[in-house]
DNA sequence: TCTTCGCTGTGACGCGCGGCACAGATATTC
DNA sequence: GAATATCTGTGCCGCGCGTCACAGCGAAGA
């Protein structure tokens, strides 16, 4: 199967348009262009005109906001079946974060001026992406609480235990610590503090630059007891 | 005019339904049932089952955060003309906020039967709602970003900067510190050390619980001067 | 293999801000 | 007009965290 054969398919069967029927999920996805990235490529960057919203079809992508002083903060990082771009292509502004290739990686592409139209036919699409926007403004309130009442500690937990797919015991996450601050709103050097202090107490351990969480649940309730 | 006419009035007029024809937009208005509530009485608390959304008609509204141990984050006062509920509306989770009558308040209220038919049949409509809340993401990660990166005093200053309806040079604010802080984010005893020191160098003016701002350029020159 | 570079681990220092305490000023209520 | 609540103004203390500085370590490349 060609790369873009592949696209189309998983276009297909993302969430945003699984509840078409046959027609119309080939109608939308036959829209769709692909386009391939390297590893650390940029995507696109704050301030972009943006009239397009892309899925990632093979690889991972990472979400981010810049600030003054070159620092960023990551916002997400996105891997097969996830959309993004929707905010720029529905509202007509400019790109509202930085994307950036985590890996090599192959994207699909959609267009306003395909995509407008076929929403304004597709009124169960509209509603699709209408929850999607309100899950957006759900973790941004609650990403924003985070910020101003928890201390790094248990935005760290947070964060260890939300980033998919390895939240089970005895995963491993292979996050730098600097990329790790950079999710939980912090500096690198705090952060080490904190995850070596778990590690004396048995909650994770750090083995060659790999961060195995042992005992989740004391995360979980060191989140919760707030 | 009857209360009731005033506010399908009100809501025909508002930024949601604006681009309908006469037809469309007496349909759903018709739709619209009046409600009121008294000064500082509570219109929905975060947690609850919301399947209504509903427009100020009369009066003004406060959305807020609360936190552990009762402090309360402020995210915004609404007026007359202006949408709330709309995101458990959509997503038919629970309320994500507490919304509180700040005066004496006349609203209309819309419920998700008859609202989720209309928008199904208005892919116009639709799409104005996808902007509002494009607009509500930006505003959250804007914020975000604020509370992570900036210092009280300019936080501070894009509050007093961005309260409508009193931000030319002259115009005054009737919130308390208290208020001021809850939406800045940070102690009222800051905010007061802040003003105070502004007023010093003649850029605010505080008289008898008023704040006047003197010199909003200097505030605007501090929050771009980041 | 050696070099270089990025990641990790830690100490020291200082600032910003939260929290407490309390005094005075100004509304509000009866 | 007295009593009470609420808001304002300020000093002080301590913690959390950012910043700088530097040392060890491991991986990747020449």
């Amino acid at each position: 199967m060609n790369p873009t054969d592949r696209g189309r398919k998983l276009l297909e069967r993302c969430a945003l348009f699984s509840s078409l029927d046959e027609k119309a999920r080939r109608n939308i996805a036959a829209f769709a262009q692909p386009r391939n990235f390297k590893a650390s490529e940029a995507i696109c960057r704050l301030g972009d005109d943006g009239d397009s919203m892309m899925a990632v079809v093979v690889g991972a992508v990472r979400i981010s906001l810049p600030t003054t002083k070159g620092k960023e903060v990551i916002l997400a990082d996105l891997r097969a079946g996830e959309l993004f771009g929707e905010i720029a292509l529905l509202d007509g502004k400019q790109r509202s974060a930085n994307v950036t290739a985590l890996t090599n990686c192959e994207l699909m592409v959609l267009e306003r001026r395909d995509l407008v139209p076929f929403l304004e036919r597709n009124p169960v699409v509209c509603m699709r992406l209408m929850e999607m926007l309100c899950a957006r403004i759900r973790r941004s309130d609650e990403r924003m609480a985070d910020i101003a009442f928890f201390n790094l500690p248990v935005r760290l937990a947070k964060t260890l235990l939300n980033y998919e797919p390895e939240v089970r015991a005895g995963m491993k996450l292979s996050l730098s610590q600097s990329e790790l601050a950079e999710m939980a709103g912090g500096t690198r050097e705090k952060v080490n503090r904190c995850l070596r202090e778990w590690q004396r107490q048995g909650i994770i351990e750090l083995k060659n630059r790999w961060t195995i969480i042992r005992k989740p649940e004391v995360l979980r309730r060191l989140v919760e007891s707030i």
